[in-house]
DNA sequence: CGCGTATATTCCGATCGAGCTATATTGCTG
DNA sequence: CAGCAATATAGCTCGATCGGAATATACGCG
């Protein structure tokens, strides 16, 4: 897990996992979305693989990666025993507005 | 927010963060608790201050740190749009569990 | 004010990681 | 099989960072 920071810490590879959020794509559509060389995305796809924040697919020479999520959900694990400290704050929030649209 | 999870990818960190969950604490507990000297557990404090995850409170010559929670929020929120993707399984387990509990 | 305690800052050495260029691999197509 | 397309790997450089030792700062006390 502590890899899972580490590898979400650059945001080059938090960027390719954005694109691949809604449906799965080839590295070519990558290197047209950002602006790294090739090789340079190629290497933070075999990173995200190792970490198991992605997938791929092999079509012909295309390689099709998708979002692998569970090791996000470790991180959301990871979260849940300080998640009161800012829900409490939300949930006051939230109550303070209630009062406002019961006016 | 990209430095929140920089901040996050260092296991001493997110040792340190543990430590002040329940309530704050000074330096020397911590110096107590880890295996690193103080100096090193000094700058941590001060990359997780810069990053807004901690606070202090001066007393004398004691330093009380505590959580200060607002970007691991954000973190959260950026967890958001994935969420579904672990979620939709964990809710299909809990779909069979019912279906055997059913029985 | 001098000393002890508590914490921060400075200055290393060593390692790691991001990006690039050049090259290798794999698979399709003519 | 030659050649192109798509992707991966290797080798390199530069800058960032972790950890420690030594030193500085801040505060209270006698």
């Amino acid at each position: 897990m502590t890899s899972t920071f580490a590898v979400l810490a650059d945001p080059s590879r938090r960027e390719i996992l954005d694109l691949l959020r809604e449906e799965e794509r080839p590295v070519g559509y990558l290197v047209q979305q950002l602006t790294l060389a090739q090789p340079t995305i190629s290497k933070h796809l075999k990173v995200l693989r190792e970490a198991g924040l992605v997938e791929v697919r092999t079509d012909a020479q295309k390689r099709w990666y998708r979002v692998s999520p569970q090791p996000l959900a470790e991180i959301d694990a990871w979260l849940a025993p300080y998640r009161r400290m800012w829900e409490k704050s939300l949930d006051a929030l939230e109550r303070r507005l209630d009062e406002i649209e019961g006016d």
